[in-house]
DNA sequence: ATAGTGACCGCGT
DNA sequence: AACGCGGCCACTA
């Protein structure tokens, strides 16, 4: 499993249940708050059964993002409704649930340390 | 090493 | 408020 994947995993298994996190964030708590869709090829290939709550991603309108099998994403739903969120229509009320846990790295722009 | 891909994001119609 | 477009960057073939 590739390192960017693990740490990942890693600070999805922080969330909290009741709460969530965007693709963006978990990407600008890695550091590379550019790297949001890598964040979510990241989930895409995250092992089924590893205690990982992988339902509490979603994407920064609230909503579940899936492709390919749409029972994926009414199974993301259901439990994110179990857990007591508060949905707004088919959206999270991020403003009421988003996982504001994690300490901010230092950051200094990523971006920046590229050129 | 290079080119293609996408469970994203923010801004401009 | 909803939709489209282009940038992004880690991963894959």
């Amino acid at each position: 499993m590739r390192p960017f994947d693990r740490a990942v995993y890693r600070l999805v298994s922080m969330i909290p249940r009741g709460q969530v996190a965007t693709y963006g964030q978990i990407a600008a708590l890695l550091g590379a708050p550019r790297a949001a869709r890598a964040v979510g090829q990241a989930m895409k290939r995250c092992p089924a059964g590893n205690g990982v709550p992988w339902h509490r991603v979603i994407n920064a309108r609230g909503g579940v993002s899936l492709r390919a099998n749409v029972a994926g994403m009414l199974t993301q739903r259901i439990l994110l409704e179990r857990e007591g969120l508060r949905l707004v229509g088919q959206r999270v009320d991020l403003h009421r649930h988003r996982w504001r846990g994690a300490k901010r790295r230092p950051a200094a722009a990523p971006t920046l340390a590229r050129l």
